[in-house]
DNA sequence: TGGGGTTAT
DNA sequence: ATAACCC
């Protein structure tokens, strides 16, 4: 049944809405989300801390530590001083600079992509996989009426009894079955531990996953969605729901959960747009039709520092010139390149939520086709790119204090998509230059075998 | 609040 | 280019 309801329909789309939308295909979402993600690669890096409490530092920040210390009150995004007051025997490493942790990130992402390919990456330590054709293969795969042998794996939500006539209880817990597997995976191979959660959307995976938490998976069976999402105590723990729209719920008297769902439909679009209204009403029931998208490789690279304060050009010059050094390395490990750049301040000011101002510029075609080649200095021309940005930004003739500085590459696109079939295809220096450690794998080699 | 990311407008 | 969202 559920092959013929993949197809396209080619009805009007005034007919899609007044049918049953051809009835919502069941799928089966695992929310991956790794135990204090950062603390975890700190602790493989150097096994001595293990055992230890142990915070990771950014700034003047503990963005995140390990449960040791979470256990001495010791929580994510607390001031350095008030970590240390609450617990003196803290160990803090420096977290600023991401390399380690964007590579083991990448490294799990790509674990998951084994079992299935279509995994979307949220940050740098969760990952939802779309299960439902991996389910549906092995539910084909089994002996015929042998299901009173399957078992859960991990925790049901609500300890709900699973009923094996149901077809969507069997398919979950045979999602449950995947996601225990994918843990052991990444344990086994990579050495990190991480909760996941299964359900029938990425909303209800994503909630259900944080149940049970250190290094435990829950799955929600669709009798138990209500209790899932009218128990968090506020919408503003509704994932989709950020902290501008919660301030705007709450300014119409929409705290709760059941407030939402309750709420005019008519008034909600008015206040907030249909776009926004509908999404979110849909999510207060526990709905979300969202697929899950493969992020495949990033969309952009970006290094940001933060500064007390930074008031020179001089200054602003060499804290870019930084900034671009290291991106420069990520972009020639990446093997695509980057065809427009962009410079991100953010301006002091008083109390005002700190807005960012940004410009960005195409990077000119002389300068990209440098990108992978030692011999000639990209940094160069790209500094004084940078600084023309910075001087449409900020009167340099005036007194100016930025608190941070930012440089983005985006706008990447592979070598063997542009231009193929020129000579400058065939001489691009970077497939055969051993100036840059080519880190591209057989992502890359199926394009281009797509291309010959 | 750090140092990243994404999509929508 | 900005604003919202996510971690």
């Amino acid at each position: 049944m559920e092959g013929a309801e993949a197809g396209v329909s080619v009805g009007s789309p005034v007919h899609d809405r007044a049918v049953p939308a051809g009835s919502p295909s069941s799928r089966v979402i695992v929310h991956v989300d790794l135990d204090c993600f950062y603390a975890q690669v700190e602790m493989i890096s150097n096994p001595e801390l293990k055992g230890k409490p142990l915070g990771v530092q950014q700034k003047y920040l503990v963005v995140t530590c390990n449960y040791e210390a979470r256990e001495l009150g010791v929580k994510k995004l607390m001031n350095v001083r008030d970590a240390k007051e609450k617990c003196p025997q803290l160990v803090l490493v420096n977290g600023e600079d991401l390399t380690r942790y964007r590579e083991i990130s990448y490294k799990v992402t790509e674990l998951l992509e084994e079992f299935s390919p279509v995994v979307e990456r949220l940050g740098f330590d969760e990952n939802f996989v779309d299960l439902s054709e991996m389910v549906e293969k092995r539910l084909q795969q089994l002996p015929s009426d042998d299901l009173s042998a399957l078992t859960v794996s991990g925790h049901v939500y609500n300890n709900q009894s699973i009923n094996l006539h149901d077809v969507l209880h069997i398919k979950l817990l045979v999602g449950s079955q995947i996601a225990a597997e994918m843990r052991e995976a990444m344990y086994n191979q990579l050495g990190l531990t991480g909760c996941a959660g299964v359900a029938s959307n990425k909303l209800l995976a994503k909630l259900v996953s944080g149940i049970f938490k250190p290094n435990q998976q829950t799955v929600l069976l669709p009798e138990s969605s209500q209790d899932l999402i009218h128990s968090l105590k506020h919408i503003k723990e509704m994932p989709g729901i950020g902290y501008k729209t919660a301030k705007r719920l709450e300014a119409l008297g929409i705290s709760s959960v059941h407030d939402l769902q309750t709420f005019s439909s008519k008034i909600l679009e008015k206040e907030l747009g249909i776009s926004i209204a509908q999404r979110i009403q849909k999510l207060s029931f526990g709905e979300d039709n969202s697929p899950v998208t493969p992020s495949g490789p990033p969309q952009s690279f970006s290094e940001e520092d933060s500064l007390k304060k930074c008031s020179s050009e001089v200054e602003a010059k060499s804290k870019i010139q930084e900034l671009l050094a290291s991106l420069l390395k990520r972009v020639c490990q990446d093997g695509r390149k980057p065809h427009t750049i962009r410079l991100i301040i953010r301006r002091y000011s008083s109390e005002k939520h700190c807005s960012r101002e940004s410009r960005q510029c195409s990077i000119p075609s002389h300068i990209i086709q440098k990108f992978g080649i030692g011999s000639y200095d990209v940094m160069t021309p790209m500094v004084d790119i940078l600084m023309k940005l910075f001087r449409s930004m900020v009167n340099v003739k005036m007194p100016f204090h930025l608190t941070l500085l930012s440089v983005c590459f985006c706008n990447l696109k592979s070598l063997n998509t542009t231009k193929k079939g020129t000579i400058d295809y065939y001489l691009t220096p970077s497939l055969s230059t051993t100036s840059c450690s080519g880190k591209r794998s057989f992502k890359m080699k199926d394009t281009q075998m797509e291309d010959f």
